[in-house]
DNA sequence: CTATTATTTCGATTATACTAGAAATATCTA
DNA sequence: TAGATATTTCTAGTATAATCGAAATAATAG
């Protein structure tokens, strides 16, 4: 993943409302909610939220697909994982935590 | 993690020139780099980097160390675990790749 | 104290994002 | 086709962020 890719998706969750949704959308797992069912959950305003699911889409975080009236959302494992490896690449020999090398000591010990 | 404070964390790294700043120190490690030498590699103008920092430390993905004239940063990895941990959080059971989805599906035939 | 190097503050410009109501459109059902 | 429900577009107000040069400050060495 591309540093300017990594960085647009970041930006995309990082504002509040969108990771909100996307909580939901995680939560919800790979079968989906409707836009209306985020809407009504979430207690967004349907012009804001369209508006956030296009900047979700626009970075591949979302996936859709229409059945009947409604408008199933979905979110792309895939691209969530890419972006959280993205944050921790490359710093495996530095990423124990002070919590875990405090075990790794008394393990040693 | 609060939603509030993962939104406001991942906003930080959402920008382009941040990202590079955290993924040069995540690649220096523990031991840290001074400002100055952030600002020759990177090559991003002192007052630019400087308010870059302000945010990263902010959102306390920055640690930093006063040395002689020199000022060093370090990243943060436990905070950057935890907003790593955030967008993965509770979607163990949906968290297959695709890729090892097929994997898992070979296996078991 | 003076010079030197490192870092920060100030200030101004420019650009982009968030929000949400009202109106429009799309899709289905009867 | 008419009516109902779901979603999107339009529009506009408001707020916040990114950038960086110039000047100021801080810390040290001589």
């Amino acid at each position: 993943m591309k540093l300017e890719d990594a960085a647009e998706t970041l930006a995309q969750l990082g504002n509040p409302t969108r990771l909100d949704v996307v909580r939901y959308l995680v939560k919800a797992g790979p079968s989906g909610v409707s836009v209306g069912s985020i809407q009504k959950q979430l207690k967004i305003p349907a012009s804001t939220l369209t508006h956030h699911l296009k900047h979700l889409k626009g970075v591949g975080l979302l996936m859709q697909k229409r059945e009947k009236t409604n408008l199933w959302c979905s979110i792309n494992f895939d691209r969530l994982h890419e972006v959280s490896d993205f944050l921790l690449e490359e710093c495996c020999s530095f990423s124990l935590r002070e919590s875990d090398k405090a075990k790794t000591e008394r393990d040693a010990a």
